[in-house]
DNA sequence: TATGAATGAGCTTTCATTCAT
DNA sequence: AATGAATGAAAGCTCATTCAT
């Protein structure tokens, strides 16, 4: 029951947009009433946050294998350029879905994807600190913040944005600029 | 009138947010009747846009007077770097502002932020092909396009999250990651 | 369209009860939409609040005129009489709206009520202090509150419960009541 | 299972009041589920006016004893006090509760506390019968039912309203009314 | 008998929009 | 042009009651 009521607060979303995702009108679709909403979920921001998280963890499963491939040897352009493919593959699966989410939510500091995010930034901070070792007193937590954010900002904007331009050929370049700042660091 | 109105829809955007932004909370702020607005808006999100638009231009007029000295020349450290500053400051003039503008409207792609966009990309783009002349065939629409995005997302991000990390790191950062790249491609 | 309004909210609670009193019915039987109930009364307690308070006064300045008299002077039974006539008089006026006020509306020690309580309380302690004159030590603010609320509650009670017993017995009784225990203070 | 329904009704009542009682939340407090309640009672109010019927019995089963013994002789004003002393402290044991009884909820005419009244009424009417015997024909009935709504209702009031005046002063000066009201008659 | 998930009508309140003046 | 009272659909949410298990 709780899955029918994400479920349809995932349709609701996805066809009615935040605005228009009404908690009656996720009942009807779940085909249940809507004081039954309220036996598994507070409110409505309990619902919608559920969704999103949904989605985050399935961004997290699916980016998090091959990324952390990448990040147990040195860099080299063809882990980094996985990675950059299956982020990018893995939003451009349900783009109507990544629009609602990244631009009509509300987001908060505490939602899972900022979690995520967070994480993240602690991986690569790791793994930087240890291929600079002895290099140099380079700020890494920037560094790394700074990439999580530029390679997830560029994804989600290719995605949404649909810029005359192939997949591949964003894959590629983000992958140059990346491999070109690691260089720059005197990273091998 | 319309001045007014858009003043006032700003201040309520800013105070209120934009759940809290009525139409009859922006007509008393203006101090005219809620009637009056729609002689001048065919609806309230034509004053949001309006907010919106306003905000873009000021924007566009403050770091495309930089961007464009920095693009008469071939590029180098420091006229990257002072484009990276100057658009980190402009964002982060009025941050409850760029909260509300980026995290709680919904965006529009016929938005004036859009066309301000394409607008750049397209200097920019010209700009790499006349620097990139007769040195192999590298996709500069798109590369144009990425470099936009990183800047643009990294430098909202940086004012929007507050990371803990300094404002001329960030900077120094974004403009080893451009130069860096910039130089891959053997420019200049 | 106050005036409507506290119509509406006095037929609604006469014919439906303080539960049955939605601020849809009260519009509906208003003739107006829920919407405009708002643009005169903050919420719906303020429309019940001012049909209490519109009865009170009503009672307040049917009432206090024949207390005034009888104040005047020192207590006779028939100025004691007449006020007990006049009290159930008018309390009988309308009973069903008495038991909606009196039984289901939730009280507070702020409405206009409690305050016309007090008021009659402090002239009546008045009116003790001055005729128990160098006659001992009363409690004449005890006295005062007893009274009222003997006289009010009695009549109030007998408006209500319909006991088989007729107004003019009632009155006659209270009366008795009240003067018996006047000259019991020795007054004259 | 009866009992602990209408025990956990007047917790809820008591920590809730009327509008916070709930039959899903009485059913929580008595650990049963909300469907068993049914089984019991034919709806929330038959629950309520238990609780109301087993705190007016517990009221007449304190209070009649003192006032059987005071109804087994002549009226003194030994006898007149202690039952009024009975009566207050009688009331003022649970406030809360007697603010809920008697403010919120709503009043039917055939509860068992209008059952106690009338009673009292029949009980204090044939001992005034007895006393007035042969002295005038004053109308007994409503004497009854005015002194039992009097002091019934000023006691409640004395609870309810905490006028600044001592528990003693009003059971002192209810008793002088009283007592002076029963001489006036020519008792004894 | 007991359960408790499910119901659904109805609650108070909001607000973008209209239109007679 | 300007007003602002009036609108009314729709919002999130509650809760007494039912009924299949």
């Amino acid at each position: 029951m709780v899955e029918r009521i994400i479920a349809a607060g995932r349709t609701v979303l996805l066809d009615n947009g935040y605005e228009g995702a009404s908690t009656n009108r996720i009942a009807r679709v779940a085909g249940i009433s809507p004081g039954s909403v309220y036996q598994y979920f507070p409110d409505k921001d309990a619902i919608v946050a559920e969704v999103v998280d949904r989605w985050t963890d399935a961004m997290h499963a699916r980016i998090s294998r091959v990324f952390a491939d990448a990040l147990e040897g040195p860099p080299t352009p063809v882990s980094v350029r996985d990675t950059m493919g299956e982020l990018l593959d893995a939003l451009a699966e349900n783009p109507r879905l990544l629009r609602v989410l990244i631009e009509e939510l509300p987001r908060s500091p505490d939602s899972r994807l900022a979690a995520f995010e967070r994480r993240i930034d602690d991986l690569l901070t790791m793994w930087l600190r240890f291929h600079l070792r002895g290099r140099g007193d380079r700020p890494v937590e920037a560094i790394a913040w700074i990439l999580v954010r530029t390679v997830e900002n560029v994804a989600v904007s290719y995605v949404l944005d649909r810029p005359p331009m192939e997949r591949d050929v964003v894959a590629d370049e983000l992958t140059a600029m990346v491999t070109a700042y690691l260089q720059d660091m005197s990273l091998p």
